[in-house]
DNA sequence: AGCATTAGTTAATCTACCTTAACTTTTTCT
DNA sequence: AGAAAAAGTTAAGGTAGATTAACTAATGCT
């Protein structure tokens, strides 16, 4: 089974350069794998021992509350690591689900796997904390939203922001995403319609 | 003048350990400031080269929106790092504003020192990975609980999570922290007192 | 291909939280 | 210490978004 590492190599290296005894110590160590539309990669309660990234599909992370209402924490689309990082980091049970939201590809490490790559090749260490970097800043500016914009503009940014996961998920699941129900988002739909209609 | 660095050594050395001379070429690069109550060590708009780390008092760092309310990204008390990083990361103008509550000391580290600590000294990268996980798992807990508890919950969380802010804060700024009006956090806190009356 | 499930729409009613405003209490500054 | 500013409280009225429900359209599954 020969797998394409190229896209996961690609993602590394607009961070760090490696050269290529690093890259194939990392790559040993992911595993390639495929889901089924609603196959989980992770469910909460069990432990968070890995971490996926997406090569192809798409895959929803999110959170139950105690009433049985989803939140979804984000959407993994192609080159998107995702995993319940709070309790992965903390080796923790997890709060969050991660499912396949369609048929798709991604690839998994595991926990001691990074922690091992981290003490063998440092330069993990700068990747990662770039990543990390990113990471936050992202979940800041989505604080940052959630305080001081409106439901509709929520939804105005999310369209602007990641026009590449659109094409993969329900108006449901944008919804549970800006944290609304789906009939109001519908009902935001229309109004965009008619002020579109009223542009003309 | 002789500036206790105990603070930050201790804080940096919860992840990584550091020899002395490595400590000194970060204690070298430090800024030691002092600020009186409203002083602004960051202003939205203004160029975002200094990440800030507390050593008593309290900050707060802020996002105006258009209309003028404020929203509360984080407080920081003893020993948080504080800045805005999505713009510090990305040589951007500063978003948020980041004033001193009260009369408080701190350090200041700037982004080209912080570079070059992450290349002389590559244990930095791992360091600040760590800072960067953490503050990335914090946020992703925030947009969770801002997603699916009600106003009282979140309060309430607050309450039991950042014991060491209350004395440093007004019930306004914490409302502009939750997303609420102070009116509102007012009425929750009404509601509170006549539960716990009622508990007896 | 066709049935069952799920997603999306629309509308009426409801509620968590906001706005405004008038007032009291606390804090800050000189 | 005392005036001025800011914080906190209370209450009336308003609004963004939730809930419920009944329906239509699309999708997945065998």
């Amino acid at each position: 089974m020969a797998v394409d590492f190229q896209a996961i190599i690609a993602n590394l290296s607009r961070h760090t350069e490696f050269n290529p005894a690093e890259l194939a110590q990392f790559t040993s160590q992911l595993t390639w794998r495929q889901a089924a539309r609603r196959d989980c990669l992770l469910r909460a309660g069990q432990p968070t021992r890995k971490i996926f990234y997406g090569l192809s599909g798409a895959l929803r992370a999110f959170y139950v509350d105690k009433t049985g209402r989803e939140s979804t924490i984000m959407f993994a689309v192609a080159d998107w690591w995702v995993t319940d990082m709070y309790c992965f980091v903390n080796a923790q049970p997890a709060m969050l689900t991660i499912e396949a939201i369609e048929y798709s590809h991604y690839l998994e490490l595991t926990k001691s796997s990074l922690e091992q790559l981290y003490l063998t090749v440092p330069k993990f260490e700068r990747c990662f904390r770039i990543l990390f970097q990113n990471a936050y800043t992202r979940e800041q500016l989505r604080v940052i939203e959630n305080l001081s914009l409106t439901a509709e503009e929520r939804y105005l940014q999310f369209l602007k922001k990641y026009p590449q996961i659109l094409p993969h998920v329900t108006q449901k699941q944008i919804a549970s995403y800006l944290g609304i129900t789906p009939e109001f988002l519908s009902l935001i739909r229309k109004n965009q319609r008619q002020k579109s209609i009223a542009q003309k």
